[in-house]
DNA sequence: CCTTCAGGTTAACGACCGCTAACCTCCCTG
DNA sequence: CAGGGAGGTTAGCGGTCGTTAACCTGAAGG
């Protein structure tokens, strides 16, 4: 493995841009042209990096979907503390994911919004793979809500958690102008407790 | 005005249908062609009725931001019962409110897609058509919103109301397979008392 | 019955876009 | 100091897409 004394690689500056135009103007809104331009060399220099343009998003989805799920996994398994999880605590395991979701949610905002709006792009095996680890990750947080909530019956749960993650990713819709937005910290601390209300909402019957 | 025994107009045809195409495939990714195939028609006999496919888009979203506003301001004036606001119950008016987003986010899944996935695809004046009547309906809210949860700032107040609009338009993102959904009358409830649970805990420093 | 016109049709143009081909230029290494 | 690969470049091909042009048709109206 090289050192990393570099920076970044030009295939992550690459993916970090490509993330960025496609999140404001769409895949087919945006050229390979102004993908390369966006990084310094212009337009079919990207193929000595990635196969074609279906490739880039492929890998940012792929990614995407598997860091949540990798972070919720680690998340969990920490607050369960060695156990075989009878014994954990549901409350912390959701907040502990909640704030996860909402770190990814306020540092990675173009990476959210494709991540939603863009899958259906994808070739069919790159699009079973992101929606096997999405499944995954949205099982998880059932498993969860409905610890500690068990009068949800399951549908009703995973819509709740569905309808959390709306709340959750809402953060790129804030309007750009001038009116002033609240500060990193507050939104998060906002955003928690608006996802905890809502979860409680749901499961008392 | 026509009397309607007629069915839908040529034109509503149209709009259903490229609204549907549109939230299925983004923007650019469907082509005239598909759009005019949907209603029998093909390719350029869609120009007999539309300037342009830029045209349909506008009008789609002009219509949704309309409707969603006129809807809300309705209803508020319905809960105000003729008053001049000071009286009215902001509970109620809310309930009203949340309502009736939630209606739409049911019963018109691609319009609601649409409404904030394609609005950089509009030419200038259109967008900020759209976003002044976007603009105007989530003030609607906040005010409200600020009457029941007074120690709310202004701008956690607008997060709050932009988060719960992430939440009810969550809808579209459940997933198509066999793994059964909650009924329409199940859902609504369920995301009607979501929405007050977060607005709720938003609200309650 | 002739005209008109709304609402279609197909052909084709021009622009754009993803991608490949062919070529160039450092830099590293034996 | 050869040489080879990594990482660029520009030119250009093939296909697609939005739009226009030119033409057709059936029904309504005087």
């Amino acid at each position: 493995m090289a050192t990393r004394i570099d920076g970044p690689t030009r295939r992550e500056q690459i993916l970090k841009e490509a993330a960025r135009l496609f999140a404001e103007r769409g895949f087919h809104g945006v050229g390979v042209d102004e993908i390369g331009a966006a990084v310094g060399i212009s337009g079919p220099g990207l193929y000595r990096h990635f196969a074609g343009k279906d490739a880039m998003l492929a890998e940012l989805l792929v990614g995407i979907s598997g860091q949540l799920l990798t972070g919720a996994r680690r998340r969990l398994a920490e607050a369960d503390g060695g156990g075989d999880g009878t014994d954990r605590n549901p409350e912390e395991v959701l907040d502990s994911l909640i704030e996860g979701h909402i770190d990814f949610a306020l540092d990675d905002r173009p990476l959210i919004t494709l991540h939603d709006r863009e899958l259906d792009r994808l070739r069919d095996s790159d699009r079973k793979l992101v929606r096997q680890l999405q499944r995954q990750y949205v099982e998880l947080w059932v498993e969860i809500v409905r610890e500690m909530y068990p009068a949800l019956a399951e549908p009703s749960a995973r819509s709740a958690v569905h309808s959390v993650f709306g709340l959750l990713n809402s953060t790129p819709h804030l309007g750009r102008p001038g009116s002033p937005l609240p500060g990193r910290d507050t939104m998060a601390t906002l955003l928690h407790r608006m996802a905890r209300g809502a979860f409680a909402a749901a499961g008392t019957a």
